[in-house]
DNA sequence: CGATTCTTTGAAAACAGTCAATCTGTGTGG
DNA sequence: CCACACAGATTGACTGTTTTCAAAGAATCG
């Protein structure tokens, strides 16, 4: 399956679409192939685009004074990726966004973006629908992490995404949940016995 | 001022309404007055509103099954408040949203507000706007949490928010930092010196 | 292979949490 | 108006968790 056919049955699971209006959306779609580790986005840069995740998985993160990384979001196929901070009020993007696997990004130029949306009401309605569902999983985030212990963090993220666990690197994970590789080694030991 | 002339000042500081846009508007809302510790929504309520804080601070949080409250959010005046997901869902919400001060929401049924979207493009906007402004916000607070210590988010906070520093309990402050109020009260002892 | 990066392990130190007691301020009822 | 009760805030001693630093094993990629 070819990354736009992935983008349009994503659309159709959620909306429904007459051919003239997917022709439309096919039209003002940009695919870019990511090798592993490759930027889509880099701290100081304007973000102009709206990007779906076709193939792969994304991560954005930030990077403190001490050159440590932290993870604030993974974005895997069929997930929605990019700044709308920088693109919104056309400033320098603090994140850095990048390729944790091979992937497949289809890009939407912001101006396209929104006369798609003004042209179709369906795909406006999606957008918002998207945009209230990253809200309620950005705060459910906040509440594991001023919550939880490293252990609980942990087990809370196996249960709630089981097939992103075995895609990304430990290290990663470590970032993702606020602590550092060591503490998560520890805490797999203890828990799984061994590996 | 009244809370709904407090809301037109809002509304007209984001976006161009006419006289009639208002008056649709103001027909929708309805005002409630809540005193301090009253809850707006309690945990396992279904929640139909969308709630504009006109007069006060409210909190939204959950309570662990220790007993302990943890603080997703506070919203003060000319903020937005409510559980969209409990609305879009229709389930049962997780949280509780209650009033840390004297507080006058602005309620709006979920259906009168839908109608205002449909009805006034410029209103419509506006909320993504807002639901945008949100996620950013929400974002930021996840970067904070995961890569700061105690010390380093509670400086965040009072110079993030000088205002709501004053307005909070201290222990509430605590709750959403995500760290005991003992510990609270160590770090501004060793920062501030006394008190 | 060989080099780099990732992961694990160990020991020590820093950090934050717990529990219990004291102190403070506020508000209420007698 | 005072005394008391109560919730919130602070302090101290202790415990437990997590980080740090350093090093040794895996795994991966060119």
């Amino acid at each position: 399956m070819t990354p736009l056919q992935g983008f349009k049955e994503y659309l159709l699971q959620k909306i429904s679409l007459s051919d003239d209006d997917w022709s439309v959306i096919a039209a003002a779609c940009t695919i870019r192939k990511l090798r592993k580790h490759q930027y889509l986005l880099q701290e100081g840069e304007y973000w102009k685009y709206h990007a779906f995740v076709a193939e792969g998985c994304l991560r954005r993160y930030t990077i403190d004074n001490n050159g440590i990384e932290h993870i604030i979001q993974f974005s895997p196929e069929n997930w929605w990726a990019g700044d709308r901070k920088s693109l919104m009020e056309n400033t320098a993007t603090l994140y850095n966004i990048d390729a944790v696997e091979a992937s497949t990004v289809i890009l939407f130029r912001d101006e396209d973006f929104q006369q798609l949306c003004a042209r179709l009401p369906v795909f406006n309605n999606l957008v918002n629908h998207i945009l209230q569902r990253s809200l309620n999983a950005s705060q459910e985030r906040i509440q594991v992490v001023i919550s939880m212990t490293a252990e609980e963090k942990y087990l809370n993220f196996i249960t709630s995404f089981p097939q992103l666990n075995n895609r990304i690197p430990r290290h990663m994970l470590a970032s993702f949940l606020g602590i550092t590789p060591e503490s998560l080694s520890r805490i797999k030991k203890k828990l799984h016995g061994r590996s």
